[in-house]
DNA sequence: GTAGTCTCTCTAGTCGCTAGAGGTGCAAGG
DNA sequence: CCTTGCACCTCTAGCGACTAGAGAGACTAC
């Protein structure tokens, strides 16, 4: 069994973040030692360690929730896991396309600044007036995207 | 001079963003109606759209705030403006250079799953056990990247 | 005059943590 | 046995950039 700190360490996720996800329901409740310390055995390790990958590849962690409940259901079919893979897999793409766009938009921002004073200087104006991008790019921010 | 909602209408952000925006002191608080009503002119309006402007190519507040407050001072030299683009540009392209990353590994992913049933499932599988990827993704997540 | 649409303020919720306060448990050294 | 010092405990609040909703007042058109 393992305490709090080593599991961290094993796993590659912060204590807080451990006891965070006890909170939210994604980590089933600690076991505890005489001191009320919290202990954890190997299922919960891997549960952990599927967790932390899964938010390397960008899931949320309700997609993750649901991962986790059919990983617990092996004789199930996997067309629901099918599923989220490929959405997360469609909001990344969409992300790349949206950032790549604004990519191009603030290189040529970037690229026209002359280097003088503010009244000249292309960044300010640029923001300052629509008028000026090749409109080319979305009217909503970018975290909307993901 | 215009309602709030007339503003909202005209710059395109929506109305409690207005008011975020004031209570965050982004934009000045506005003058008021004799029914207490905020009441804009074309000032604030310019202000506003260049707000939305900056927020569309990815912008944080708060290098929005030090834009404007650049953009208040034309004399100036514009090398922060421009240093401030830079490095919204760069945080644009490290974030689409992580996100390619993660494409190609959910990528791998999706394309294995077979379709058949979970304890098969590739997917699962592969969030599971960290040896399955290639192990070129980095070990943190992607919100951390912007 | 009244119906319906603004607008007002205020609070709380979103996501995925992170930071801090103030207290307890435990293992090693003297 | 006692202390030191780290790891652990709970709880609350904060981040960014909004969004949602309640309950009340203002304004416009018929």
């Amino acid at each position: 069994m393992l305490t709090i700190g080593k599991l961290s360490e094993v796993a590659g996720v912060k204590v807080p973040t451990i006891r965070y996800y006890e909170q939210i329901g994604l980590l089933p409740e600690a076991e505890r030692s005489a001191g009320n310390q919290r202990l954890y055995g190997s299922r919960t390790m891997e549960r952990l360690t599927f967790i932390r990958h899964a938010r390397e590849l960008g899931f949320p962690l309700d997609a993750i929730r649901d991962l986790l409940s059919l990983s617990d259901r092996p004789e199930q079919s996997c067309a629901e896991a099918d599923t989220i893979a490929k959405a997360q897999l469609a909001a990344v793409e969409a992300r790349i396309v949206r950032l790549t766009a604004l990519k191009s938009e603030l290189e040529r921002m970037v690229v026209q600044c002359a280097g003088g004073v503010i009244a000249d200087c292309r960044v300010i104006e640029v923001l300052g007036d629509h008028s000026h991008c090749h409109g080319d790019h979305p009217h909503h921010s970018v975290e909307s995207v993901l």
